[in-house]
Parts: structure tokens; sequence; C-alpha cells
DNA sequence: ACGGTGATGACACGCTGTGACATCGAAGGA
DNA sequence: TCCTTCGATGTCACAGCGTGTCATCACCGT
């Protein structure tokens, strides 16, 4: 017999996405998420380093997993071949399930402060992929700049594949950004 | 005789910023802003939202100049072309204060909580770029796809320009980081 | 002279996030 | 079996942020 009920973190971020749609991400406090999950405030804090972070769970494994398709691009690549790759890569654990990224994704554009974490969790992306890049030997400033403009890249196919009409596979409408993207420069 | 003293707002705004540099962001609170302005944090509170916003003072007026700018192009040049012509305007009213710009940037750059507002701070102006360059006729996703590009360029030269070795003027890094970039997806 | 206006002060308050210490079942060794 | 250590949680106190509300009072127009 345990002393306590298993996995405080997975219900902690149940409780949380349940309330924060209920009603609404300031209208729930951290002593609500806490006490919906059958724990305390403090412990919600030992968890999740803030009330936001909650939201923002798998990160570190995109990340990783980002920079590992990059890495895995033959070493005479462009450095646009390899950000385009990892671009791809993001496609298989972010594309299952598209209800509930629609649902996460209203919660944060409906929330300023979420955005904003959100938007620091894209440039850390996009600092390890010029990270990546630079370990492939790619020079400053053209490190930041793929990576930079493969982030933009991502967050445009991203909203699009959010859009309410949109049906095709994730996979398919990065491509797509990929594609118009470099007729876009290509014109100018 | 006044019954204040005048331009709270800007004795606010210079309270705040020498007191981040003498003892950071987290190690100053509003009331000690407020102190040695001569004022309360209450009122700290009526002319900025929160505590990060004193340091992002003229970024509705960089957004208007943006898009100006953009829309000061000749509507048949290609989209990336109002885009350039954007950043480039950016460089003479930012490009002026080197040093300040460098204080105020590692700042920025030691404390996530900043980095958060200044990444949404750069969004906004690239959500204001997309929405100009819709009105110029630029479908979707090629609107939001241009805007968000050129912002990343804009960020990759502003953080260049800020390194300790540059000593060139903005608009010629700004230039340069075009260039680079449109090289470096040539090349892809 | 007088009433309205607008910026500020004063005060109370809820919520976030942290430090410090207590609690208690589980696991493992003698 | 007993004892110790360990780790997750609870409890309490607290500083700081941001807001609502009401009071104050010089200034300004009439």
């Amino acid at each position: 017999m345990a002393r306590w009920e298993p996995n405080a973190r997975g219900r902690l971020r149940d409780a949380a996405m349940d309330l924060y749609a209920e009603r609404g991400y300031e209208q729930t406090t951290v002593a609500d998420i806490a006490e919906r999950a059958g724990l305390t405030a403090r412990t919600f804090f030992r968890h999740f380093a803030d009330k936001r972070e909650v939201l923002f769970g798998g990160s570190l494994q995109l990340e990783e997993l980002m920079v590992a398709a990059a890495e895995a691009v033959p070493a005479d690549a462009p450095p646009m071949r390899a950000v385009i790759a990892a671009l791809e890569a993001t496609a298989e654990p972010l594309g299952q399930d598209q209800p509930h990224s629609r649902r996460r994704q209203a919660l944060i554009t409906a929330t300023p402060e979420l955005q904003e974490r959100e938007l620091i969790k894209l440039a850390t992306l996009s600092a390890a992929l010029g990270a990546a890049l630079r370990r492939r030997g790619v020079p400053e400033p053209e490190a930041s700049l793929a990576a930079e403009t493969g982030i933009a890249v991502f967050r445009v196919a991203w909203e699009r594949w959010l859009d309410a009409g949109e049906e095709r596979p994730l996979a398919d409408v990065i491509r797509e950004a990929v594609g118009r993207f470099e007729t876009l420069v290509a014109a100018a």
C-alpha cells in the first residue's frame, strides 16, 4: 500500500489542463489545481517551476529530436537541408493528437502569459538547432540565420495545421510551408 | 508651483534602469524603483503594466515605423522587398545609442523573464508586418512566412550589432545579414 | 469663488513562488 | 525483526507582484 496515489505529476498536469479549459488560465489558481489533484500548492511547485510550465512538458524531448535529425543529415549537405530535416522530424510526435493540440493552442492564444512561455521555448529550440549547425561546421551568422529561419517556417506551418479547415497530416503542411518559403525567397 | 515633480514616467524608467543595472532585475523590487523616483509602488503600476514593461517603451513606435516603411514600397515589388525595407527603416532610430543598447540587452540576456517579454514584442512586430503585407495583397501563408522570416533576420542582425567587436553602423549589419540570408537559402 | 479633473497616496487584499522544518511510508541492511 | 536512511508530501511563514477602492489636493475653466 503506497502512502500516496501514484503519478502526482500527471494528475497535476491533467487537473491543470481541465481547469484552464473550464475557467480559463487566469481564473485558475494553483491551489485549485492542487486541490483537484488531491495535493497541496506547495507540491505543485515541486513538480513544475511555475503555473505555466505545466503546459510545456515535452519541449526538451522535442529539442533532442530536432537536433538528432539535423545531425543525421550528411555532413556535406547545405545547412538549410539539415534544418528542413529537423522540421520534418517533428511531424511524427507533434502531429498525433490534433484535437488536443487545438485546445492547447486556443488556450495559449487567449493568454499572453502563455504566449510568452511558448515563444521562449521556440527560441530555445532555435538556439539548440543553431548550435547543432555550428557543430556541423556552419559559421556564424549563417548557423543562427538558418536556425531562426527554420523555426519561423515551423511556426507558420504549425499554426496552419491547427487552422479549422486543415485536414492534411502535419508533415504535409510542413513540406508545403518549406516549399512556399523557398519560392517566396527566390522571388526577391 | 506644480504639486508633483514633472515627468513621473521618465523618472520611473530611469530609476528602474539604474537599479536593474546596479543589483540585477530580480534583486530590484517595484517599491525600490518607486522610492528612488520619489513615488509609490502603486503609481509605478499606473505608468507601466508590470515590472518588465518599463524596459520596452518604444515598441509601438517601432512597429508603426516598420509598417510605414513596408507600405512605402511600390505595390508591385515582391513581398520580401517590402520586408527588407521595413528592416532597414529600423536602423535609423535603433542604431543611435549602441552603449545603451548593449547595457539593456545584457540585462535582458541575463533575465529569462525579460527575454520572454522581448520575444513577445518581436512576435507582435511580426504580426503587424504580416498584416501590412496582407494589405498589399500578399496571400497567406506567404505574408506570415515573409514577416516571420524578416523578423528572424532582424533578430540575428541586432544580436550581431551588439557583439563586442562590432563597429559598423546597424544599417550595414542588417544589410549584410539580409545578403547572407539570401545566399544561404539559394544554396539549398 | 467654485466645482470638476487628473495624478498621486494610502490601504487592503488575493495570488505566486520559496525557504525551512515536520511527517511518514518504503526500502534495505544488520 | 528492528533500525536507519531516503524521498515525496504537508505545514507554516513570508516577500513580492499586481489590482480595487477611496481619499487627497493642486490646477483649470467658468
